[in-house]
This record gives C-alpha cells, sequence and structure tokens, in this order.
DNA sequence: GCCAACGTTGGC
DNA sequence: GCCAACGTTGGC
C-alpha cells in the first residue's frame, strides 16, 4: 500500500467537483512518468489532492477506487489512469510555501519534480503532512 | 501574463 | 540515437 499526491488545476476539476463525485476517473494525463505511477496503483492507497496555480495546496485526501485502466477521454493506447474517490478535507490546507519551508520534505517530488501531476509521497511524507493539516489521527493507506 | 523547466516530437 | 524545436506545466 502507497500514498500519492494528485495535482489538479481547480478551475478544471476542484476538490469541491472532486467531492460531489463518486469514484471518478483521474483522466487525462499525458505524461508517461504520471502514468507509470497510475499503473502501479492498488486500490486502498491514499493520495493528497493539490490544487495547482490557484491555491498550491493540498486541501484533501482521496482514496483510489478502481485501478489503472484505459483512459475513456482518448484512443490512444498508452494512456491509462486510476478512479479515484474523496475522502475527507484537510482541515488546515497545507501549502507549497509550508512544504518548501519544512526539511522533512524537502525532498518531495512537489519540490524537486515540480511539473509531475501525479507523485509517491513517502509514509514519512504522508505523516507529517497530515498532522500539519490539523489530522491527529492521519488515515492509513489500505 | 511571463517564463523557466522539462517532457515530447520529429528530422536527420 | 541525437538533439533542436516545440508544447505544456505551473510557480511567480
Amino acid at each position: 500500500m502507497a500514498y500519492w499526491l494528485f495535482k489538479s488545476e481547480p478551475n478544471e476539476w476542484s476538490w469541491d467537483d472532486q467531492k460531489a463525485g463518486a469514484c471518478e476517473e483521474w483522466d487525462g494525463i499525458r505524461n508517461y512518468q504520471a502514468r507509470n505511477n497510475m499503473r502501479a496503483m492498488k486500490i486502498g492507497d491514499l493520495g493528497f489532492f493539490y490544487h495547482s496555480n490557484i491555491g498550491k495546496e493540498m486541501v484533501g485526501i482521496v482514496r483510489v477506487c478502481a485501478l489503472s485502466h484505459p483512459d475513456t477521454t482518448t484512443d490512444d493506447e498508452r494512456w491509462d489512469c486510476v478512479d479515484v474517490e474523496a475522502v475527507c478535507d484537510l482541515p488546515r490546507p497545507v501549502t507549497l510555501a509550508q512544504v518548501k519551508a519544512t526539511p522533512e520534505l524537502a525532498e518531495m517530488s512537489l519540490v524537486t519534480s515540480m511539473r509531475l501531476s501525479v507523485q509517491p509521497v513517502r509514509e514519512e511524507e504522508w505523516l507529517i503532512i497530515c498532522r500539519m493539516a490539523g489530522l491527529d489521527d492521519p488515515p492509513r493507506a489500505g
């Protein structure tokens, strides 16, 4: 079981959109590394929902609810995606600036691989961020 | 809105 | 298989 981070521009697909849905396709990814990360996901894996451009902060937690499958928004066979569902809000969103200001989080892909839109999160990082967000009992993948 | 970083494409 | 051109992402 593993932890991840999903980036979305809120004017394209926001956390509110995600919460209004159920088990929704994380489609539109056209980057091999991001796709490979989704192929490695298992049902029950958890991820942060990050608002890029506007907000630049983690605002919620999602759960992988369907394994990688062909992206229905393209006929190109190269692109697969998982489905995710909202789990809970982060009581206090955690901003990119906070992540950059936290030495323990300096190696996060969010900092080191700015453009990767679906990225892995280490368990230690997951726990640190959940606590920063005000979740005293962080949800665990699985 | 700008632009740096960087991933992808395509000519050779 | 290299690399220049191009397109996109995303912070600022």
